[in-house]
DNA sequence: GCCGTCTCAAAAATCGATTTACGCGAAGAC
DNA sequence: GTCTTCGCGTAAATCGATTTTTGAGACGGC
């Protein structure tokens, strides 16, 4: 409880003997100070435990070393490991991370980027909440750099990362019609955002290309709870239900696997089951959960390296960056019957 | 793009016609000020979009409206749960959140708290990644308030917030002991972390009082991969091995997970388990997972009650929090003979 | 009617790091 | 030998919000 006030760039330049122009030269490696000078004052800095203030710091220059992320919740492992991808990026560039939930919200999203807005910091990522991304406004007259995540689909004109989510929910429904799956199920969290109205697309397609009708799409909202009250219904009937599930986010995978587990039906006997996203529990769980990847550390460095690259030319053509997500293929699915999948012609 | 130069409290004095001291009282809810003027003022700052530059206020004043976390790791969910809660409880009391990831590693956590404390932040909430928490002569001098949570064995004289965990493991070895369970194996992470040896010492005495042997402990490490490997001799024979394993950690639970099903043990019919730590993917498991439950939310709202008590009055005595946590009882263990537990002699 | 008091806004000082403008001495050019 | 760079360090101005000081006007008491 020594709480003598934190020492200043003066302190450290009366003490050196020195200006504190020099010394903020030395700290900045800014402009060529006399090494002899340069060491005196580096070594008191170290004996005073001498931290440049940042209010100060970034007041003068405008800019803060600071990237400002609003997700839509933290508590959901995608969005944490997302937040954590990022800050392993960051780390080592000396600057910080500032984070905030919007709680799904477009009004909170609104208040909270308004809010990060006013560290001016560096740049700011965003997952947005909804497609319209509404805050848009608010970047833009900003002028802070801003990249978006995940959810880009009414985020025309600036850089943007996310991943090929027809191309993910086909490589699912592949898997499935490889299986001998024909009537499929598709559990989808909200039509409301465009990520997820693409993968029921890419799996529309590849049931189309394998000449089978379109699937049934179950709308079962953001969290987990409520899940299997929404599901039941569709599963009951040993008849009609669908043969193989595909759940497009990981809380809808949790959902029917306890959905399932509910009306007694065993995965992947009664049921095969293709989850998205992919956590430790799906490993440890029995049966291992086969699911779709996405590249959670990949989008972390990619919206940083965007990101940087705003910030050095804010000028330049935002970029937009698409990955690939990989199938993993565990223990929740099993073949029922021969292939329908579409072989390739040739 | 229309980066024009965000505006300053100048430009709204001037706008609105008065003095930028009149316009920082009316934001900031000073000083009283003529209801005509607070109007207008009010009225000109929302037409320009105004926000307090928080580098300029916080410069003058000291004191930046900011709570900085350190945490081992952002990957592990028990701690991003943690950093949701006390967002939800910062929120609306106009601070922000910066974050950071110490990797559990000493050095690493001394520099992130170093680099935390460059923002003067209002307060400070670390969850140590050791006992030690070397990193205390930092805080000291600073001056900042700061709570320790969770891992708080050696940080005597700070604020602190943690469970009971004695008490927690006993709720989970007593659980065990009523379902007849005499063999008990403890799935510990890392005995170098005084909470964890405090669990495992609530086990040995619950199995003490009803006469039975101190059970065997495994130490499995930080991550869950390596789990299965260290765990499976303890799991072969199955005349000696444990009918109950109380897994000490939510990765040593996954660990647990994944190594029985790799033998061919289903819980619960050959191994009871009892879990630390509550999270969705034990609900929906099969079975689910009987599992000691930390009071998350609690634990949050807690720390971030006791750092404002410390911003309040700096020379105040220290707190230290204790809670309790909650045995969830679901359906992976399972009854194997009479009671063993040291019922009330009453 | 004069003076003291009180209220509230304007003016000015302040926080600490950065950066511009300037000055001094030494090195190089003719 | 004088004049011009050039290198490097210092003093001072600056960023924008807050806070202290100053001052102008209103009001009340005697």
């Amino acid at each position: 409880m020594v709480s003598r006030r934190a020492p200043t760039m003066r302190d450290v330049a009366l003490r050196a003997g020195v200006s504190t122009a020099t010394v903020s030269n030395v700290l900045g490696n800014r402009k060529a100070v006399d090494p002899e000078l340069a060491k005196r004052v580096l070594e008191v800095a170290a004996e005073l435990d001498y931290q440049i203030d940042r209010a100060a710091s970034q007041l003068r220059t405008g800019r803060a070393a600071v990237v400002a992320i609003v997700v839509p919740s933290l508590d959901n492992p995608f969005f944490t490991g997302f937040i954590a991808a990022i800050e392993r990026a960051v780390q080592g560039e000396g600057y910080d991370i500032i984070v905030s939930s919007s709680n799904s919200d477009e009004v909170q999203e609104r208040a909270r980027i308004s809010a990060m807005l006013s560290w001016r910091p560096a740049g700011l990522i965003v997952v947005p909440c909804s497609d319209a991304f509404p805050a848009r406004s608010l970047t833009d007259v900003s002028g802070v750099p801003v990249v978006a995540v995940d959810r880009i689909a009414g985020v025309g004109g600036i850089s943007s990362v996310s991943v090929n989510n027809r191309a993910a929910a086909r490589l699912a429904a592949e898997h499935l019609l490889g299986l001998g799956h024909a009537r499929i199920l598709v559990c989808a969290s909200s039509l409301l955002l465009a990520n997820i109205r693409e993968r029921c697309d890419g799996v529309r397609a590849a049931l189309a290309e394998a000449g089978l009708p379109a699937p049934a799409i179950v709308e079962v909202g953001l969290t987990f709870d409520i899940v299997p009250a929404i599901l039941s219904p569709h599963l009951i009937s040993p008849d009609r239900r669908a043969t193989g599930i595909i759940a497009l986010t990981n809380t809808a995978t949790l959902g029917v696997l306890s959905a399932a587990r509910d009306l007694g039906l065993v995965v992947p006997r009664d049921l095969s089951l293709v989850g998205f996203d992919d956590y430790a529990w799906m490993i440890a769980s029995t049966p291992p959960i086969t699911a779709v990847r996405q590249p959670l550390d990949g989008l972390g460095t990619a919206a940083w390296e965007l990101l940087k690259q705003r910030i050095a030319s804010p000028a330049g053509e935002p970029q937009r960056l698409i990955f690939s997500c990989q199938l993993e293929v565990r223990r929740s699915t099993r073949s029922i019957g021969p292939s329908l999948a579409a072989g390739p012609s040739a």
